[in-house]
DNA sequence: GGTACAGTTGACGTAAACGTCAATATAGAT
DNA sequence: ATCTATATTGACGTTTACGTCAACTGTACC
């Protein structure tokens, strides 16, 4: 049997609504099959949903989600098809690391931000010009 | 002397339109100071343009942004104040490292994506060298 | 058989982040 | 003085990613 949803199920587990998943439907990102008129989401369609709302969460559009989606299903077998996929991967791979670059460097200021505002409440603060650049 | 930009100059460097920075002034993200009607971005408009810029590649919304460039602005020295700057930070670096984690989850999918598309295309020899031939 | 409830399809509304166009101003070169 | 280039301020248009009705349609339970 295989495991099936609601999209209410659905949309409650990934704290979205149930007109954001039809909204992925008709914009071709997922794939529900129907029980009378009710959509039936499977297993494949939660893992799809997962790494659009990842997607998401690192600046994509759902243009592009559906690019990296599309990855994932390995094409018709041809081989051309499947050297695209192999460069498209790899130029997104590419991005991630910048994208990981850029994180990694926020991540670094904001640390510097906050041992300045600790060492200003410690009292041994730097001068105010200093704390200013 | 100090260092100052028309808007072309800034656009063109980030590659940005002009219309983008007389909006992120008009959204309180960039102050420019004026010569006559027209604006004049210094030093440290250009560094806050970078900071945006990343956090646009982050996926973070401009509102987001000004909260986090806020940060760097060490308010009027009040203890309180700091102590609020300091906790906003703070969430900012969980936040970035969550998506942090994001990133490589990605990064890591995409390349075992990637070894399936090679071995196959190993397993069907048709490796760019055997093509050629 | 009524009603409550979860689901459906339009259709229109909206906020964010600019694009685009028009009318105008000003500074520097010819 | 005039042309050219670059600047300005409205003001309206556009795309993305949904929100929000409205008007139905089955299904479940009493």
């Amino acid at each position: 049997m295989e495991e099936s949803y609601t999209i209410q199920q659905l949309a409650k587990e990934f704290r979205v609504t149930s007109r954001t998943l039809r909204f992925y439907e008709a914009k071709d990102l997922l794939h529900p099959t129907r029980r009378g008129m009710n959509r039936v989401f499977g297993h494949r369609d939660r893992g799809r949903l997962k790494l659009i709302l990842r997607g998401k969460r690192l600046g994509f559009s759902l243009a592009e989600i559906k690019e990296m989606l599309d990855l994932y299903d390995l094409g018709d077998g041809q081989v051309a098809q499947l050297r695209v996929t192999l460069e498209k991967s790899r130029r997104r791979i590419a991005e991630l690391e910048s994208r990981r670059e850029d994180v990694d460097a926020a991540i670094i200021e904001l640390h510097e931000g906050c041992s300045q505002i600790e060492n200003i409440l410690r009292g041994k603060g730097v001068g105010a010009k200093e704390a200013a650049e």
